[in-house]
RNA sequence: GGAGGGGUACCCGAGUGGCCAAAGGGGGCAGACUGUAAAUCUGCUGGCAUCGCCUACGGAGGUUCAAAUCCUCCCCCCUCCA
């Protein structure tokens, strides 16, 4: 029992309060009846990425002891917009878009819970038919002073920066989907603890026990700086090729692979205090334990095999800087007759994609053909045979005429 | 309803008639170094091209040899008072 409910709390920044938490799964084995635990998700962003997973994580670890995993798709909430920081007004999503958004996120969730133990929900299903009356009663709980105390508001209050009404209504609505599913327990990042808790005093008015809170960290992203997220960029996406996920992250720093390890490994408590002392006096390299984390995610998603052939793929190509076997293919014959280096790089590479980019990239020497540096944008190469282009760091491709 | 402040490149932010494709920082890209790390150093960072040309400082007009900078109208954002 006690293990249970260290392996529960494991990784978690908060659990409030440890003692419920406790007490209600005891209640729930003496009773048979499984906890409901509830996670709440934007259906605008279906890409799921690592940050995503630590919480998912959780909630799979809730599912081997065998409770309710009940994950609600906020399609509501997101038709009235996210209050996070910018003015910027949400449009509204249509209901096609959100059962595509929805058939999206299960099909990447199940990636990591069991189908068989999870209940999707979309919180329009109730709050759509709020009675006005109901949710006078519901905003009634709430101060302004109090909604001034979570972090953001406060912030931007003292800031004069805007706060618009309907960003109150966000964490009632959240607190009330709580009431209406009846969850024990609510899983959410640290930036939603307010809102979390939020839930707690709903369902106290409404007559139901209060749900246990339980907090994961946000996950740094690839840059070590923000938090991860699609929009800046510094992702590692669950449904992107093993080869990119596997690159991703080995390109992180030392010191955030330890995170990482933390927050996304499986590893053991022990063995990961062997790792970083191992780190620590140097008889572990760093890139070792980068290549075996790297494996173990996209095993996550993509299967062994596919992390072990990620792995290769990832040696072969930079350790041995070996031309990979897979590179992308593109055909001369798309060229324009008499093109130099640059006009073809710019055609060939995405990330190079206008001329000028392409001649500085160049001229820095950062091209490489059949192995050699070609730095004069100028070189027109005769059309035939093929050619092995390293453009930049990362693209590799093969010219073929 | 009234008063005031503001909209500059991917972001932040300087610039109040020519020396402005626009300081500085961040970010990004490339090179060196490496473990495709991180940190650091160096360079680049609107587009097209042979001098040069085109596009660009919220939008549309105007003044001027010359406008991000001055004038007019419009749009948007913010703050305060009521």
């Amino acid at each position: 029992m006690e293990d249970v409910l260290q392996s529960l709390k494991r990784g978690t920044t908060e659990v409030i309060s440890g003692d419920e938490l406790a007490r209600k799964l005891a209640a729930s084995a003496e009773g048979r009846r499984p906890l409901r635990v509830k996670a709440g998700f934007d259906p605008t962003a279906p890409d799921l990425h690592l940050g995503h997973t630590v919480l998912i994580q959780k909630l799979k670890h809730f599912q081997e002891a065998g409770h309710q995993v009940v994950f609600l798709i906020g399609d509501f909430t997101a038709m009235i917009g996210d209050p996070t920081g910018k003015s910027e007004t949400r449009k509204a999503l249509s209901r096609e878009d959100v059962e595509r958004n929805a058939s999206t996120y299960k099909e990447q969730i199940f990636k990591i819970l069991d189908p068989g133990r999870t209940e999707v929900r979309f919180n329009s299903e109730w709050l759509s038919s709020l009675r006005i009356e109901e949710m006078v009663r519901v905003a009634a709980q709430m101060t302004v002073a109090r909604m001034l105390e979570r972090d953001d508001f406060r912030k931007r209050y003292e800031e004069e920066r805007p706060i618009s009404i309907h960003e109150f209504l966000y964490p009632l609505f959240q607190g009330y989907d709580s009431v209406a599913l009846r969850a024990d327990v609510e899983f959410g990042g640290t930036d939603q603890k307010f809102n979390l808790l939020v839930g707690r005093d709903l369902q106290r008015v409404y007559g139901q026990e209060p749900q246990v809170v339980m907090t994961t960290p946000l996950l740094v992203g690839l840059d070590g700086v923000n938090k991860m997220s699609k929009s800046l960029g510094n992702y590692v996406g669950i449904t992107e090729p093993p080869e990119t996920i596997f690159g991703k992250l080995m390109s992180v720093s030392d010191e955030l692979m330890v995170t990482y390890y933390e927050l996304l490994s499986d590893v053991s408590l022990a063995e990961l205090a062997a790792l970083k002392a191992g780190l620590a006096d140097g008889s572990h390299h760093p890139m070792d334990a980068k290549v075996a984390l790297a494996r173990e995610i996209v095993a996550r998603f993509h299967g062994a095999q596919a992390g072990r052939d990620a792995e290769e793929g990832f040696r072969k190509r930079f350790s041995t800087k070996e031309f990979p076997q897979d590179a992308r293919r593109f055909d001369g014959a798309a060229l324009p007759g008499g093109s130099d280096l640059a006009t073809m790089v710019s055609r060939v590479s995405p990330s190079f994609s206008t001329k000028s980019a392409a001649r500085r990239l160049i001229a820095q020497g950062g091209l490489e053909v059949n192995g050699e540096r070609a730095s004069d944008p100028a070189l027109v190469l005769p059309r035939e045979g093929e050619y092995r282009l390293k453009i930049g760091k990362k693209e590799f491709v093969l010219l073929a005429f």
